[in-house]
DNA sequence: CCTCAAGTTGAGAGGCCCCTCAAGTTAGCT
DNA sequence: AGCTAACTTGAGGGGCCTCTCAACTTGAGG
């Protein structure tokens, strides 16, 4: 790739992450492309598709979610380590509206990458007691779902409500909070088919 | 008003009910109108705005979200009153996504209505011992949020798993399950402007 | 310095949706 | 039956966004 195709590159990222961030993932490409001072032709050259955009320019994540698992896989308390996971996604979340959508549609059930580890730290936060036992991967979605909700609703007028809505929702995830549950959880082809459709 | 314009007007709000039902509050007004037999102009002619037709479509709900509150008030347990309450409505948001969309920008602080009620149920099932003392109306907008997520992701693939993550919220709600919280809640000033930007 | 593959450009076609308004139609009163 | 105010119609202008492609420019190897 010539030198300033690779330039080209970085200025799409690095203006696509800005305004992903602070607008959410359906700004339009062109001003996406105005913002980097490179024409929309260069921006289809480069990523042939928003998803291809979107992909690149939250590529790091994914290490970073790796990263936030093992920290909390490596905390003493399991359900303190479950919920400092939690919560960093959910800061995560909270800081960027791109990634915010992002995270709507990627939620948990990624086998693929680092979220193997999530069964992990969710499995030994079940095995030393605190998180209740009746709950299951698919059901981590609701989490992100409800989060990323409030977010998107809150991030202006009242940011840092999330905060408030994620500990509503851990006490529920809570052993002592356990009642029985109405439903069986949703299967991972059922999650990962909702998580598609946005 | 003239009696073909009157059932013109019918036939726009019987076309809209579905179609919000099915596809949500953002479907093109001239499908609606081809749906209802009658065209463009003269839906823009009965209702001038989107939100006016919206409000025409689902102008019941207010009275059904009321008797919905009274019954809930008419329960002996105050606890199971509460939870009959947010049931219903999300039984409501669940069949039909319209009134779910609508319901995201709505929710709880609605004063104006019989949304007064909503504050009673709250309250009472706080007096009751049941409901954990330290949330507020506000923090209602969070359950409604989190289920009019879920409702959006999974009512294709999964319907009824809203059922499940609003049992979880419940037990977060429950004062077994009380851990203090992390930040003061909403101001209604704040709802209220959440609620508006969506 | 020359060359050409690699890269850039931006006007424009196309799709979707909103909303208007001048021309045509009709209900209902007299 | 005639009249008029009320109503309907739908083509069309406008906005916004996506995506393409023929013409142009440039990096870098020889």
């Amino acid at each position: 790739m010539r030198k300033d195709a690779v330039q080209n590159r970085e200025r799409l990222l690095q203006a696509a992450r800005q305004l992903f961030a602070d607008r959410g993932l359906d700004v339009p490409l062109d001003e996406i492309a105005r913002a980097a001072g490179v024409s929309i032709g260069t921006l289809y050259n480069r990523f042939p598709t928003r998803d291809a955009l979107v992909e690149a320019a939250f590529a790091d994540r994914a290490a970073t979610v790796t990263e936030l698992a093992e920290h909390a896989l490596a905390m003493d308390n399991p359900w303190e380590g479950f919920v400092a996971f939690l919560t960093g996604v959910c800061e995560l979340q909270a800081a960027d509206l791109g990634y915010n959508d992002l995270a709507a549609r990627t939620a948990a059930v990624d086998g693929d990458r680092g979220y193997g580890l999530m069964r992990e730290i969710l499995e030994r936060a079940q095995r030393g007691g605190e998180l209740r036992a009746d709950v299951t991967l698919t059901d981590m979605a609701f989490v992100v779902w409800g989060v990323a909700a409030t977010v998107r609703a809150t991030h202006k007028v009242a940011p840092g409500a999330w905060r408030r809505h994620l500990a509503l929702a851990l006490d529920g995830l809570h052993a002592t909070a356990a009642h029985p549950l109405p439903i069986p959880p949703m299967s991972t082809a059922q999650t990962r088919a909702a998580l598609r459709d946005c």
